[in-house]
DNA sequence: AGCATAAATAATAA
DNA sequence: TTATTATTTATGCT
């Protein structure tokens, strides 16, 4: 009384894979198994890179032709993805990786360039902050990174934001320097310097 | 004078911006670049093991003692810590997930047991509101874009929702708003204008 | 076959 | 740290 729930629709890779019966491999000769272990290992790779799977999409759809959304390669690590499908994408996958890796290899910078974002994307700030105000705030922040309570008032003012998140600001601004500053400064090793 | 902890008034902040750096230790003898290094190790580890600060931070709270948040795991990813702070917190997290690759090897469960988390958390499934209630949820928002804990149950009672489902909704709905009146002039501020 | 958005995760103002 | 925002992932739908 075993009755297919799939209603005529093409089973994922995932519920293959999960099914022991077909040994790993499927009635057209794909292998399962070897689909997902790529998967896995794919995603792992991506993470490593920082890439997310918005950015693994755009930057397939401008090199490769075809449009890849950012659902498909979710879908992709999900192996929520006919076999049919996966099969198709995935030699797309696997090389776009692998070159990224190396352009990795190269320097973040290349990486970056490669997949298509901006180079220094500027980072969004909670909303408390409009943009403006952030660069005002660390223009001041540069000058004095400890302003006196009657320099807090007169920024909150000009910012017309509350004396309070001001003086926090600078709280939390000094805070994340102090802490990042001495660990973080190595990081620019291929600054063309010495 | 007595030592001046408090965010306000330090005056050695201002030196620290300006610290020139002392080839990856720091005066304590605290091996920066090491710390930097198993920092990123870290996260690629963690996401390796499909496992997410949170997670990190609830198992040690339970197996180390004293409390480790979500918001301290990322700042230790994120080096915004203190070169004491990440002296002392590195060994506990590096022999914890020693110890959680280990439970991994021996298999997906009893890696989530060692977590203690649900052994297969489901991801919650996608509600869908009906028109109506969309409706009556935009009316609220629009009259209050943050009701408060009190105000979100009454109006998930009132739909007949989960009043997480609600909360979220809320959320979103903000976030929705901010992006697409940031194409047009945005105005963060509502305070007394100038 | 992918858009819109609900849910989950990471980052950060307080 | 905690509560919330910002960002990313996943999925219902057509």
């Amino acid at each position: 009384s075993s009755v297919p729930i799939t209603c005529g629709d093409t089973p994922t890779v995932g519920q293959l894979v999960s099914k022991p019966q077909q040994g790993g491999t499927d009635e057209e000769g794909i292998n399962l198994e070897e689909i997902r272990e790529f998967a896995k290992n794919f995603k792992i790779r991506r993470l490593s890179l920082g890439l997310t799977q918005t950015q693994v999409g755009q930057a397939l759809t401008a090199t490769e032709g075809p449009a890849y959304s950012q659902s498909a390669i979710c879908r992709f690590e999900k192996l929520d993805i006919t076999p049919k499908s996966a099969q198709k994408l995935k030699p797309v996958l696997e090389r776009w990786l692998a070159e990224a890796e190396l352009w990795n290899q190269k320097g973040q910078q290349n990486l970056m360039e490669f997949v298509g974002g901006e180079p220094s994307k500027k980072r969004k700030r909670r909303t408390s902050f409009t943009p403006q105000a952030i660069e005002v705030l660390n223009t001041y922040f540069e000058k004095n990174a400890l302003p006196t309570g009657q320099e807090i008032t007169e920024i909150a003012k000009e910012l017309n934001y509350d004396r309070e998140v001001v003086r926090v600001w600078f709280c939390n601004r000094r805070q994340t320097l102090k802490n990042t500053s001495k660990i973080n400064a190595f990081q620019c090793e291929n600054e063309g310097a010495t």
